[in-house]
DNA sequence: CAAAGTTATGTTAGCGCTATCATCCGCGGG
DNA sequence: CCCGCGGATGATAGCGCTAACATAACTTTG
């Protein structure tokens, strides 16, 4: 059926032959295996499975290819093989560098093996990321990352019926079904509560804000430490829902000396607030940390230069973004990973501010 | 052929049915269709061109499909109807919040519009674009957003070859056959460096780090405003490969004393190193403007909240992106965008380090 | 030296969807 | 009463690729 070492074809072939590249204009497999003068099979392999094909043969194909600006369709692909090699990953917020880094991670674990990503902001909200998940299951992904525990009742209805394997990011979960790849916030923030503690701080505050599981957790900790030194009082904790930015921390210093808040540490769930609240009190003349210490979380590039340098604590995010990714190859390997909770920890690390 | 309007097949139909789901698991169109009793295309219909379908049947098909976990296949849909959906985009960094913001504004348009971002971070690199490319093409997407000019012969070759729309975002190019979104990088160099010259500085310094285009571009803005005022000397410039960082700009003003630099003014090619020299004059009290003046560009966040605040330039990223996708999505519709060259221009922003 | 691999390649038949062209039905006008 | 027309639905044939099973040409082995 195909003429075999031709270099020049003198006839055509039997079966009558479809133009090049019919609708995209793009050429396809099929024509690069007949300039070669072989079948489209063994084009395929000479990409999936070139162990498969003769070196030399190969090295014809994939020059031939190239000449011919030859790209495979992904497509196609995926359709005949049921893999699509793409990972959805869902994350809160691309303004906030933590999920960013989570992002490398992810990026740095699965390009290399030839998986792509396909990123959804969820803005915090689980509405907006049952949307996001429907959206992307068209795309058939062969693995799902989420960021945090708090989905919708369809979210999970959709992720268990269609068992794609799933890891959940930040947060640890205790259910032995679902894989998680974290560390523990509540203690993230009992930590820095108890140093707060025994540097002699007895009116510690806390600022809550975009209020999303994570905070709330890190809100939990700084209570349970409070409480257990008989030292809790609701109103040195706020609340707020908005998101987290330089400039809501400057505006709570100026809150706190309105309200004349009786605090002499404050307690913020998030670095960018804590570094707005250390720049509004350097203008306004507030002494940290002896007036009022102040303290950060996640340990943002910018906290090691604040005058004062700022108390926080570091989240391993870029290596949550690694584990949970690999955990996912894993999973899509078929294999069982090495664990299926993996509380990755955290750094304290003791600055000027407090 | 099909059995109309039967609740209950008495009988199998003449064809030999597939198994639902034969595969994957999941239910495909041909599922949905047997179940309301109807062809496969009128549920494609149903889905894609509501409007032929009449509106009780199309509810039912919706319903029907929804109690099955019914999800369209993206790679089925998209080797039928030659039809992605899929955007590439490719950013260097997404570290760098005016990347990110561009990413923003980018999604805002693509995604009420069905569209999908496929993000790649070529790292400044043009042969990590030139493999990114290669990948994502795979994807056949329906249309690509670039970063700058500045690509690999290939990468030149590629995207004329495959004739897909392709918008070069925040640099603005003169070939007429391109198309650009951006601002003018050199004349936000020259912007700051004449207004340094009417405070009255005479010995600025220049920061150049990463040295992507748009770096160069600025400093070519620099160099000329101080050329034009006979004030250039090359001994005020500094030129690293290093990304840039908080870190580096302390690091420069430790180098500027070391050197008994006679700057006295410094016009850092980013906020970041600015914020680092304004973080790093404060430790080493140097003070800011008196001794040294010092200005960032693309005015981020924190600029506005530093001590001093920072003198800047703010670039329009959001707006970039918005436009961007806007002009991405008349290609793909087959439209002449409104011009094929967009300046949207630069802000300057005069604070107190200057 | 035949039987049983091994290695390299080919044939066939779909994956799940949509473009394209039919088909069918009811309705108004000549 | 037939024709033509528009609106709703269907049959068919691929899109470009790969899984699964041949096949052919060698190599090994008892």
């Amino acid at each position: 059926m195909t003429t075999r070492g031709g270099d020049r074809p003198a006839t055509p072939a039997v079966k009558t032959r479809k133009p090049r590249s019919s609708r995209t204009g793009r050429a396809t497999m099929a024509d690069v295996a007949e300039r070669v003068g072989i079948s489209a099979i063994t084009v395929s392999r000479a990409f999936k499975r070139p162990e498969l094909v003769a070196p030399e043969l190969r090295q014809r194909i994939l020059d031939t290819a190239q000449s011919m600006g030859y790209v495979p369709n992904q497509a196609a692909s995926a359709l005949a093989s049921a893999r699509s090699m793409t990972v959805a990953v869902l994350i809160p917020s691309m303004t906030n560098m933590v999920f960013v880094e989570t992002l490398a991670g992810i990026h740095d674990m699965l390009l290399p093996r030839g998986y792509r990503a396909l990123i959804g902001v969820t803005h915090y909200s689980p509405e907006e990321e049952e949307r996001l998940i429907r959206t992307y299951l068209q795309f058939q992904p062969d693995g799902i990352l989420l960021t945090g525990t708090d989905h919708t009742a369809v979210t999970r209805t959709y992720l268990s019926a269609l068992s794609s394997p799933t890891v959940h990011m930040m947060e640890l979960l205790d259910d032995p079904d679902s894989l998680s790849v974290g560390c523990s916030q509540e203690e993230g923030g009992r930590l820095m509560t108890t140093h707060l503690l025994e540097r002699g701080y007895r009116r510690i505050g806390f600022v809550a804000v975009q209020l999303d599981p994570r905070t709330l957790a890190r809100l939990d900790g700084y209570r349970h430490a409070l409480e257990e030194a008989g030292l809790y009082d609701e109103k040195r904790v706020w609340r707020l829902p908005d998101p987290s930015s330089i400039h809501l921390g400057a505006a709570m210093i100026d809150r706190l000396m309105a309200e004349n808040s009786d605090c002499d540490a404050v307690f913020f769930c998030n670095d960018d607030l804590a570094q707005g609240a250390l720049f509004q009190c350097q203008r306004r003349g507030i002494r940290v940390p002896d007036q009022l210490a102040v303290a950060g979380f996640n340990d943002l590039p910018a906290s090691a230069w604040t005058t004062p340098t700022l108390t926080t604590v570091a989240t391993p995010r870029y290596a949550i973004g690694r584990h949970a990714a690999a955990m996912l190859l894993d999973l899509m390997d078929g294999k069982e990973p090495p664990q299926r909770r993996l509380d990755l920890g955290l750094t304290f690390i003791a600055r000027e501010s407090t």
